[in-house]
DNA sequence: TTGTGTTTTATTGCCTCC
DNA sequence: GGAGGCAATAAAACACAA
C-alpha cells in the first residue's frame, strides 16, 4: 500500500480503539471469531465504529491469534524435540558401550577357538583360569567345539546387528540435525514419534 | 528528546465459494 | 461476478532505553 489516497486516509482516520471497544470486541471474539454481517453491524452501532472497521478488527485478530497459536505449537514441539534429542544421545552412548562389549566377547571367543585347535593337536587340558566363561567339557569335546562355533556366530550376529542399529541411529540423527527448525523429514519425524510413543528404549536392541 | 522496535489499524491483491 | 477471508504490507501509535 503506497498510494496517496491511502496515506491521506490513514492520516485522517487512524486511531486506536478505546479500552471499552477492545474489551467488547475481545469478548465477542471469544465466542465468535467469524461474526456474520448482522453481528458486525450490531457491534458497529454499539461501539460507534464502522462495520468495515469491525470486520478489519476481526480479520487482524484472527491473524494475531493464528500466529500466537503457531508460536505456541512451535515451542511445544521444540521442547519435545530437545527432550528426545537428549534421550537419543543417551541411547547412542549406551549402544556404543554395548558394541564395545560385543567386540571384547568376540576376541575372547576367537582366542578360545585358537586354544581348542591346539588341543586337537596336542590333546592337553586347557588353561581354565584364563577364560572361565568358555570352559570345555573334555568328555564331550565335539559338542564343545560346536557350541563355541555357535557362540561365535551369535556374537557375529549381535555385532552386525548392533552396528546396523548404530548406523540407522546415526542416519536418523543426521537427518534431524540437517533440519532442526523448519520441520524434519517425514521419516525422521516418524522415528521420533515411535521413540516417544513407545516410551521404552530397550526394543532397539532387543535381539 | 530521540531513535528504534513492537503493536495496532487499515489497505491491497488474490483466492474461494455461492 | 460479488462477498468475504487471508496473507502481505504500510503506516500511525505506542513503549522504552539511552
Amino acid at each position: 500500500m503506497s498510494t496517496t489516497s491511502a496515506k491521506n486516509s490513514n492520516k485522517n482516520n487512524k486511531r486506536r480503539f478505546s479500552d471499552e471497544q477492545i474489551q467488547s470486541l475481545e469478548t465477542t471474539f471469544g465466542t465468535e471469531s467469524r461474526p456474520e454481517l448482522r453481528l458486525k453491524h450490531h457491534l458497529a452501532d454499539k461501539l460507534g465504529l464502522q462495520p468495515r472497521q469491525i470486520a478489519i478488527w476481526f480479520q487482524n485478530k484472527r491473524a494475531r491469534s493464528k500466529s500466537k497459536m503457531i508460536e505456541q505449537e512451535y515451542s511445544e514441539l521444540k521442547s519435545s524435540y530437545d527432550n528426545l534429542a537428549l534421550q537419543f544421545e543417551a541411547l547412542r552412548k549406551e549402544n556404543q558401550t554395548l558394541l564395545i562389549q560385543v567386540q571384547r566377547l568376540r576376541k575372547m571367543t576367537e582366542k578360545s577357538d585358537g586354544e581348542e585347535n591346539d588341543h586337537e593337536n596336542q590333546i592337553t587340558p586347557p588353561k581354565t583360569s584364563e577364560n572361565p566363561t568358555f570352559l570345555l567339557d573334555m568328555n564331550n569335546h565335539d559338542m564343545c567345539v560346536t557350541s563355541c562355533s555357535d557362540l561365535n556366530r551369535k556374537i557375529d550376529y549381535l555385532e552386525e546387528d548392533a552396528a546396523d542399529i548404530l548406523n540407522m541411529a546415526e542416519i536418523a540423527e543426521d537427518s534431524l540435525l540437517a533440519s532442526p527448525e523448519n520441520g524434519c523429514s517425514f521419516d525422521s519425524c516418524a522415528f521420533l514419534d515411535n521413540t516417544a510413543a513407545g516410551g521404552t528404549t530397550s526394543q532397539w536392541w532387543d535381539f
